[in-house]
DNA sequence: AATAATTTTTAGACACAACTAAAAAAATAT
DNA sequence: ATATTTTTTTAGTTGTGTCTAAAAATTATT
């Protein structure tokens, strides 16, 4: 239906307006993809032809409702095949990035349903990030950073927000892998560094820099 | 690595070259694939460049080493999708070759010997076409079309020459499905059709254009 | 408000992979 | 052996997605 390069054009606005409210502009579409300005000025011109997108020149791009089912669909499947790679064929999660890329880009609705059920309706994939449905809804969920809990407070791990190689290395190297149970026991006030309970039973001490990556799931 | 474009070329020449022992056609490429002749010939060019194939002007195509290592990646990661579709995700036979043909470009040999490991190390897909392993050997098999037989002689149904949907709908009607043990009971001169046992129990006559399409591993 | 800096767009080009139409070579028929 | 048919190649275009360099618009600075 849609091209490679379309459908990552999409991909790349849909984030670029989670955390900016207004237009894209053209300058970060292009840093995201690794590509130019001019490159993109000409993709935006073609998917708002098609209705996908809506730009006027010299004030950024958003979605329309089109584009944004388009890339939602795109997510869910690399979400979903994500899932597929760590779960069964035992890759890590800074493993699958690359592959899944390639992965979402497969055009069949029904491959995409059949494996959904295989996985048993996963609802987060394995970085935590929520995978839509069929009808392209995301599941319900409430996510913070560790750094924002009070003492007391806690929940279960369930995503991170550098997914980096090396901040990855560095929580397998300290035994915290998704699904950990994490309570705040204090907070030093000199650096915002917590005191932490992991899984009921060992004591940790996490930096700022650590508990602004962490996403928990009161 | 290599583009879709020159794999699924690749590919074609490997197919066609099986059949026919010299060089492969510029036609019989452009067929194969949908295209022009004259779209063969400048891909053919360009594939002779990359030392992929050897081609001389009027003469047609066909593999080089390097060209066929290519070739046989490609069938490997389509072969072992097929599987993976048909047994995990149940999908028919007949419902995964169109969806096989996109996920065979995706690039990654890690997946590939994940995904064959996954699969517990398959050596036959679906239709039972032998699926070649990391080094590009294809298992030892032999097979016949049932068309061969003498009476009395018997194995496995396991492939099938035509893979159109309605062969594989007569195939289900019939509850002929891969694994089935056959055996020659007669074969009648007249117009070449066979009784045959089925799994040692049912009787079935058969005419000489589908036993022409079974292929049996005594 | 005018100038400077930055961002964005346009213009023109290129690589890829396809196409049509015409020319050239090879195969077949008379 | 020559003529006809078929196959294959060449030449010239097209569409997609990219690029560089230059122009235009916007934003920031003084």
């Amino acid at each position: 239906m849609y091209s490679l390069s379309e459908e990552n054009y999409l991909k790349a606005i849909y984030f670029l307006s989670k955390n900016a409210g207004k237009g894209v502009s053209t300058n970060a579409i292009a840093e995201r993809l690794s590509t130019k300005a001019s490159s993109a000025t000409d993709m935006l011109r073609k998917l708002s032809e098609k209705g996908l997108v809506s730009y006027v020149k010299y004030q950024g791009a958003s979605l329309t409702d089109k584009g944004e089912k388009v890339a939602v669909k795109v997510i869910r499947k690399h979400r979903l095949w994500e899932v597929f790679l760590v779960d069964h064929l035992d890759f890590k999660w800074d493993e699958v990035h690359e592959i899944a890329e390639q992965l979402e880009h497969i055009q069949s609705v029904e491959l995409t349903n059949r494996l959904e059920r295989f996985l048993k309706y996963p609802q987060f994939d394995p970085h935590g990030d929520p995978i839509p449905n069929q009808e392209g809804v995301f599941p319900e969920y409430k996510r913070e950073e560790l750094h924002g809990l009070e003492p007391e407070q806690g929940g279960v791990l369930v995503g991170v927000r550098d997914t980096s190689t090396e901040f990855l290395n560095y929580l397998e190297a300290q035994k915290l892998v998704l699904g950990t149970q994490i309570m705040v026991l204090e907070i030093f006030p000199y650096d915002y560094s917590m005191k932490v309970l992991v899984n009921g039973k060992r004591e940790l001490t996490l930096s700022r820099a650590v508990t602004k990556q962490l996403l928990i799931n009161q």
